[in-house]
DNA sequence: CTGAAAGCGCTTACAG
DNA sequence: CTGAAAGCGCTTACAG
């Protein structure tokens, strides 16, 4: 049986509104408050977190869903938004999709159930069942990686990032491009740095480009690449990847076909993951924030929990990173 | 205002008594439970799980304590853990320390308060006030990463590891070995690797080494490679790293001074992070089953919250996975 | 400064 | 099958 507040006002000799007066810090006089702290000592007394939400009506918990755990942006940006929260007094409640949408949903009416004040919710997709669950569950929601009108957002410069890259490998001198991307359901990695890689793209007459679709995952990466190497007898001078993992899975590809990178073959990728800097030849890509997006998120939706106001929409942006894995062909 | 059971009941014209039997699928007739259904569709009500827990005196969520979520190893075991949490119906709440042990401490009174059902500690040094702690909140603990007589633990087999690996490096020929150790106070990578390591060591007569010790990080591998590199007018054969993190640092170094690795010098880690295959050379390391660890340690505290007997050490094995990264002097 | 009382939203015997 | 009542552990006006 555990002790409770009344357990400490009985051996105490006082109320319990003394004991929780106490707690809270209110006035009590030096001889009651004394002999409260030491029952409280002996006893080992924590009070119950329940109780003290149930009457208080509000706790400081924010919730964030990620799709995994086991990635770095996503482990990047949570501890990002762990260290703003722990700050500004408020604790944080992780929960894994386990890159299941439908998951998704589920853990917005866990967390509503759980009375949390705020959610972050790490999107790759927004379906009618997100929009449905976030407006029942009446809570605020913070969209992070994917923008919805009716739905307040934090994404990064994708169009902007996909354009850069494909001047910058254009300024290079490659014209022959292979574009590995990725599914068109994400919005902003399948659909918006392709279309500022178009954007780019076309402002160079003579450059030319195929497209291939790969999965998320470095082994997929590395699949997508061997089959642009075997059907190709020509191979184009530089692939730019959709993200960091697909490039090193066309690192590990061009590695095991013995294709020289830089030399034969340019590689790019987008992210900025740490070990792109570590490896050789290091990873030309593009730097995203991710702790910095983390500490926003977590300040936009205090706000938002508080009542103040946000912009509906905020956009991050971002920087190509050069270092060795393109060559300059001029 | 939200909506609680007591509107339910007036609404659906029944006793709040009735509404909780039906929610909580107790026995409810057909037109009574139509009626419930239809509010609750209408209302898009959803229970308040303090309430809940504060009557039925208990919950379903585990805690656990990370020193840092944006590790590998860390996030690997967080999402096995999590994985077989929800499989067998808790939840998990991940809180992160920041490597601030006074945090750990502080987390776990905090989720004493939260009365959670059981804590996973990822420990990296055992304290006084740990234990104190562990003591005071009357709740099952499970220590990850480090062992305790008083507490059960979960280890993985680090004296075996090192010894292994000094096998392993000596039966390719390395004689003249540094060894790049970390902080004391981490007794299972700090003292046991290297006991094992030192075993090894002592097994080969006409063997030397150099004993060094560098912080977690990547950087500090770098730094500590550099003045291995500065310092020693012949360099070791072989560099033993006590974690991948320093051996990637290590190859880096080596790499900024035009070392050849392998050929010139060979390096080896511990943990079996990912990058470690994707990179050139691929470094030869200890793989330790992580997301393996999560599911086993989510049994064991599962086990533990029924009362159900749990062996109070559980030590986990690991094994070398051989790479390029070491030469073969013989 | 201190205490008695009401109430937060739910669940759980206990009658009926 | 259904309802009235008590109680979980706390907080919060309100008196004194």
């Amino acid at each position: 049986m555990n002790i409770t507040i009344t357990d400490i006002a009985h051996k105490a000799g006082v109320a319990k509104s003394t004991v929780s007066r106490f707690l809270n810090g209110g006035s009590v006089s030096r001889a009651t408050r004394q002999k409260i702290e030491l029952v409280i000592q002996e006893t080992g007394y924590i009070p119950n977190s329940f109780a003290q939400s149930l009457k208080a009506k509000k706790n400081s918990m924010i919730g964030t869903i990620v799709p995994r755990l086991d990635s770095f942006s996503a482990s990047q940006t949570v501890a990002g938004m762990d260290e703003e929260l722990r700050k500004q007094g408020y604790q944080l409640l992780i929960i894994n999709a386990s890159q299941d949408l439908s998951r998704e949903i589920e853990a917005l009416y866990d967390l509503a159930r759980q009375k949390i004040s705020g959610i972050i919710l790490f999107a790759t997709q927004v379906t009618e069942a997100h929009l449905t669950a976030i407006e029942e569950i009446n809570i605020p929601v913070i969209l992070l990686g994917q923008e919805h009108k009716d739905v307040h957002s934090m994404i990064y410069n994708d169009f902007a990032s996909g354009y850069d890259m494909g001047r910058y490998v254009m300024s290079k001198g490659h014209r022959h491009i292979a574009y590995i991307g990725v599914t068109e359901k994400d919005v902003a990695v399948g659909v918006q740095r392709k279309e500022g890689f178009l954007k780019a793209l076309s402002e160079y007459e003579d450059a030319n480009a195929h497209f291939y679709e790969s999965g998320f995952k470095m082994s997929d990466g590395v699949q997508t690449a061997l089959t642009i190497f075997e059907f190709n007898h020509t191979l184009p001078t530089t692939v730019v990847c959709a993200t960091d993992n697909i490039a090193l899975g066309v690192m590990k590809a061009a590695h095991m076909k013995g294709i020289q990178i830089p030399g034969t073959l340019s590689v790019t990728g987008f992210g900025g993951y740490d070990v792109t800097e570590v490896i050789h030849p290091g990873l030309t890509t593009v730097k995203y924030g991710y702790s910095q997006a983390g500490h926003l998120a977590a300040q936009h939706i205090i706000k938002l929990v508080n009542d103040e106001p946000v912009d509906l929409l905020t956009v991050m942006n971002c920087e190509i990173i050069q270092r060795e894995s393109v060559d300059n062909l001029k």
